[in-house]
DNA sequence: TGTTGAATTGAGAATAATTCTCATAAAGGA
DNA sequence: TCCTTTATGAGAATTATTCTCAATTCAACA
């Protein structure tokens, strides 16, 4: 659960209100797992605040993206998908996609040497490209245990 | 470009027929560098062949890209593109994508390198997690040279 | 603690990318 | 060449996302 306070402070330092519907949508986040889709959260949200409509909650996770209080993917299935910062930053981790089923199973394994090697990698990049990196994304494709 | 000899028998195994508008779909990935989208694809392929239209380019897309002739990505901006998987492979790169004007940036140094750490990795993923992994996907985000 | 202006919201319309439908046309084996 | 199957074009349909705009809420300040 991310601190009130914290996230009061980003919001005001960027310049927007800490409304109802954001916290309701950043607790989805809280609560729920990993990488959700905007229907998800809108669903999830709609539970205990029925009024919250979905284009705020679009609008809202543009924003959070922005803050940087979530992430944004694309696991190439037509829809994005959402994750708390916090989140993957604390138990850091990657994604391998079933491209059978769709199923995107985490992995969190390896990633001290795999977060060592990237950042060597952005310094090399950044420097030489003049390219300001801020992050990146690593997506395995395949087939799940389940579709082989 | 790819010899029409080894497309067509790519396409007799997997069961499909070779069709003028799918050669010429082909062609226009082998004659324009890089991930192009579906549109770009429409146009190019509508200035020589003005009767094959979109619906025919998505579905060879989707055609190709099971075949494994192209590669499909999503670089986050609610479209997806496409580019020749000889020319990925041959000339391997990965993708730095500018988050202010959306511009991507290729980059093919230290491939070697990546490319051996990837491999080590997808070998421990797939052993471990029972994923059996066909291919992956690095991309950078931030700001280009012309943005920062 | 009420007032006020700007930021935010909900609802539904609008947009953009992609997929589907179906009647017609083309491919390639017999 | 004929025939069956597969592929195609055109436009309608679908899906995710964004936009519009009047009504509401936030929070700074009186």
């Amino acid at each position: 659960m991310i601190g009130p306070l914290r996230l009061h402070g980003k919001f005001r330092n960027a310049g927007f209100r800490l409304t109802l519907p954001r916290e309701a949508i950043l607790n989805v986040f809280a609560e729920n797992p990993k990488h959700l889709s905007a229907e998800e959260v809108f669903l999830s949200v709609h539970k205990k605040y029925p009024g919250v409509g979905l284009a705020t909650v679009y609008r809202t996770l543009d924003l959070l993206t922005q803050v940087g209080l979530i992430f944004k993917f694309d696991f190439g299935d037509g829809k994005s998908r959402y994750e708390l910062a916090s989140e993957a930053v604390k138990g850091h981790h990657h994604h391998m996609v079933c491209t059978r089923c769709g199923r995107i199973v985490d992995y969190s394994d390896f990633m001290e040497e795999e977060v060592k090697f990237i950042r060597g990698l952005e310094a090399e990049l950044s420097k030489k490209h003049n390219f300001k990196i801020d992050k990146h994304q690593i997506h395995f494709y395949g087939l799940c245990e389940r579709c082989q």
